[in-house]
DNA sequence: GTCTATAGAGCGATAGAC
DNA sequence: GTCTATCGCTCTATAGAC
């Protein structure tokens, strides 16, 4: 055959996911990535669609990776679960992006997302009893929240002295306001 | 004079500030908006040297917006504040967005953000006392975050039933946990 | 399955006339 | 201060040869 394989999907995906850390999501584009893997850009829509396909792929490959880092939090304490989901948001700060962000996902695709839903909520039980999906919403809200505000960079603003390390004191103020609320569950 | 003014600083924002809430930050051209004004895109630069430039004016707006609105919370429950706060991320996100993430702004612009941040800090001060900054930044975060996952549509999903009206459960939860680390402030 | 070539569209910013 | 004209660059996606 005059044109064998030289890329597949998994190789495309491999390099898609260093390069959308560089980039960002919407400086990724399908020339550059081709020029990565020593191809013409056309060649990648043999394995997908269109770009939105592609990222799509990216954003369920990011959301197992999440999975995996959270399902090796052992024991009940909600610290661990946050500690781990930080430390995602924050060394692969595009990846995350892309992972809350995307919303071309299909049926199959979205089932990683409630796989992690699910393990939240379920380790959250010990804590917070039949409030747990509530406090699950909760925790996540705001540690999304904080990685965003770590981002744009309001810690570094020298003019108005913000607190440091206000992550870890928010946590335990809403791991203490779970607590009081269920004084019966967790005595 | 051949050419008489047709525009000014304060009509191009007045435009800008629309448009910006129809296509978001990165959908926003010089093109379109001098279109809108009926300019040519070249008449913009007489105002704004540059597109980030007017994006910073627009953030600043955007910030004097929000710090009017919080300055009309009265009392001391921090809930009043930050349903305002909520309201306006909610009414005008595109604004809210370029809000949090611009980082091209000078020391006269960064100011009303100073402002907004102590406003904060200062109504916190009854719940929180000594830890009001950090009670600050962690409410901060916790609406932030918040106003992501609604975005983002984790709402929506309708195969992982996710709690509704968690945004105001979590805000009791935040200051419970608030109040039961300062038992000697708030008794 | 990859290639060349191109359609078709977008953008920020600048030069110089008036 | 606004205009015309343009530079120089970006991109996704498609058509058809091999």
């Amino acid at each position: 055959m005059p044109y064998p394989a030289k890329t597949n999907a998994e190789q495309i995906l491999a390099a898609a996911v260093p390069m959308l850390e560089q980039v960002g999501q919407a400086g990724l584009s399908l020339r550059a990535l081709a020029a990565e893997l020593k191809l013409t850009p056309n060649a990648l829509y043999r394995y997908f669609p269109s770009r939105e396909a592609l990222l799509a792929a990216v954003a369920v490959q990011a959301a197992e990776w999440l999975l995996t880092d959270l399902q090796g939090a052992t024991g009940d304490d909600p610290a661990e679960l946050a500690r781990r989901y930080l430390h995602f948001a924050r060394t692969r700060p595009a990846l995350y992006d892309l992972y809350m962000t995307c919303d071309s996902l299909n049926a199959e695709q979205l089932r990683v997302y409630g796989q992690l839903w699910e393990l939240v909520v379920a380790r959250l039980l010990p804590l917070a009893g039949p409030f747990s999906p509530q406090a699950a919403m909760t925790l996540w809200g705001y540690l999304h929240g904080m990685v965003g505000l770590e981002r744009s960079g309001v810690y570094d603003d020298p003019s108005h002295d913000k607190p440091r390390g206000t992550t870890t004191f928010g946590l335990e103020v809403l791991v203490a306001g779970l607590r009081s609320l269920n004084p019966v569950i967790c005595p």
